[in-house]
DNA sequence: CTCTCCTTACCGACTGGTCAGTAAAATCTA
DNA sequence: TAGATTTTACTGACCAGTCGGTAAGGAGAG
């Protein structure tokens, strides 16, 4: 009665693995990965621990290894995105952070978690190898930026560009759906600010 | 001869809370405090597991305490300054941001880990509360140089502080002390980052 | 009868923490 | 100064609890 008395009637379905990553992922973002147990995520499937095996026989580093890739993909995929690779190095440049900005912000709140370089949690040097190169490329369109005179030369490169998306990334410290700020505003804020400084400018509008 | 055959000489010695605190405070940062054993703190020591809870008896969660002050008193210590409470509030606000870059960068490299306010560990509203009125403080600050003029008010001045707390902080994860850069260099870099931005500026130097 | 999908029941490893016991140093005593 | 006693600082064994993971088997569908 208690609705878990042996096995799951229900046809062909099961459970998804999609399902699985998902709440997973949430799960990961509250808590950490080894702050995680399998019992928890299989709690909030309704099902027992052992169940998950089934589906996923690699266990709970497969689970996160699946969890990456949900994360890690779209942010790959805004690079291929025609303003990303058409226009000025400028253009470009902005489209990506402010893409980064709502991909960090709506849709996927658990990156947070796996940006974090530090921690030696299994997979992380794939973690790392993947933010390595996304990082690689938006270096590259910064590097163009600045061959192309439209972003300041006095302050080194790499480090422009550690800051610039250390900032965008420590939004999922603080960021919450509901919040005051729409995602827009948000991007288009933060955007701002990198661009052009918190001082106000001399110019009056 | 190994120093730890059974017990140990010399009195007043002991292990110092201040060492186990040092020692921890590396280990939280690489694996988290939950990720931190207490076997792995005494290993580092030399001693035994049980030979801390002489020294420290509220076990890992006292730890913990310490670490938090250890870290957090010197940002706080910051803020009554001199040059933290003189001056204009743009002058102030400079002040604080470069000695918080200063303290994040050398000192201590432990930061980070307290800083991210998701997880629950034991403790953990202790530390939210700390940061949030040492960023309390800072927000104030910040406001009053708005007041005053020196910094734009048509980006929203919450999100401003987050952003630029956040480029800050996220420093620790990837700053090394024998790096390209200097701390000075870092410093200036980012204090001049924050406040004109990444573009060029349209008058040449 | 078989295959899919799940549960029950368990294992070994490891966690934070406790406890009795002990060598050496400090203090007290004569 | 020599001996007795107490304190300091620690060890090694151990506990209850939790972890990821596994083996075996049962219920339902075709």
């Amino acid at each position: 009665m208690t609705k878990h008395a042996t096995a799951r009637p229900r046809s062909g379905a099961g459970i998804d693995v999609g399902v699985i990553t998902t709440i997973a992922l949430d799960l990961f973002n509250d808590s950490g990965y080894d702050g995680t147990s399998m019992e928890q995520i299989a709690s909030r499937l309704g099902v027992t621990k052992a169940a998950i095996y089934y589906h996923v026989p690699g266990g709970k580093e497969e689970i996160l290894h699946h969890a990456i890739r949900r994360v890690m993909d779209p942010l790959w995929l805004s690079l291929q995105e025609p303003p990303a690779v058409d226009g000025t190095a400028f253009e470009r440049l902005t489209h990506v952070l402010g893409r980064q900005v709502e991909l960090i912000l709506h849709g996927m709140p658990a990156i947070a978690y796996f940006l974090h370089p530090k921690a030696h949690h299994p997979l992380s040097s794939e973690v790392r190898a993947r933010r390595r190169s996304y990082d690689g490329a938006v270096q590259s369109v910064l590097d163009a930026a600045i061959a192309e005179g439209a972003i300041r030369r006095d302050v080194d490169a790499r480090l422009m560009l550690r800051l610039v998306v250390g900032m965008i990334y420590s939004m999922n410290e603080w960021y919450q759906p509901d919040g005051r700020l729409t995602v827009d505003e948000i991007r288009d804020g933060v955007l701002d600010l990198l661009l052009t400084g918190v001082t106000r400018r001399s110019t009056p509008s």
